[in-house]
DNA sequence: CGGTGTCGTAACTGAAATAGTTACACCGCC
DNA sequence: GGCGGTGTAACTATTTCAGTTACGACACCG
């Protein structure tokens, strides 16, 4: 399965929710949602839980409940997005301990860690230039606007 | 298991591999590897064979067997092992096809795509920044270098 | 006040990947 | 031919992801 497609199914979710609220139509429910997506309504309940929990959207009960945006399409990034639903990082140190009689083995990991940083940081500058609207605009013109 | 740890075992590979040649010692074998990076000598030979497709270190064979780096240290950056060990994007699309009735479902895969490339890119620059030697030298330091 | 529709989440399943392990054929020097 | 190490297949345990069923909680509405 390799990489998993929370951060997809979670900006699809967020799109969806963009487009729909230009239609007029500002509360929807993760059955609706979730046939956009193409999944069951719990991936997608799932997701908007993380989405939730990150203050990007709100759910509504009661009769005509469902859920909400709670910002503009250009005023959420996809940074925001990638921290409401990725948790581990890009690249895992070693399974076990390494070796500690072994220099390598007993300084790598912080040096690692390091460099592992670095590349986390430009992931989020990268996905830090690219918002919600920007995804609808390029979803519509065949491009990433 | 989240995110695997091939490049951290590459990379750690390497790193042993230049410092015990810094010692006049060259040729080496996956045992003595395995016992720093502390796991099977089986996983350091598939993680020697990708490295050795990617042109980096080659097997020698017959009696005085083992493995040898084919570049200098500070001549190897995170990037060659990345691209050596790391096939999988960062980020998979949707696992079903989107709704291609839903104007959402059929055109974000593409406008995923081009962001999900920028980021790529932006991670091997930053894995393009550190060499082998970097590591080493953060390794023995308790820095990256 | 009870019916209704949706949320929220637990629990289970199937599929896939990682990493560890055993086993063994092969290779090439001595 | 013996020996040490490579190269790789095969199997396993563990974990994760995503899909699914099920059901209690919630809040409006007639």
């Amino acid at each position: 399965m390799a990489a998993n497609s929370r951060l997809t199914v979670a900006v699809h979710v967020l799109t969806w929710m963009a487009l729909v609220k230009g239609r007029g139509r500002d509360v929807v429910t993760s059955d609706q949602i979730a046939d956009s997506v193409n999944t069951n309504p719990v991936v997608i309940r799932r997701s908007l839980g993380e989405l939730r929990k990150a203050g990007l959207v709100e759910a509504l009960h009661g009769a005509g409940a469902g859920w909400r945006l709670l910002h503009e399409a250009d005023a959420i990034t996809l940074l925001d997005v990638y921290r409401a639903v990725e948790t581990e990082p890009l690249f895992a140190l070693h399974r076990a301990e390494p070796n500690q009689k072994c220099p390598v083995g007993a300084g790598i990991r912080p040096a690692l860690e390091e460099v592992y940083d670095g590349a986390e940081t430009a992931v989020r500058g990268a996905l830090d230039g690219t918002s919600i609207a920007d995804v609808l605009r390029g979803t519509l013109a065949g491009r990433a606007g």
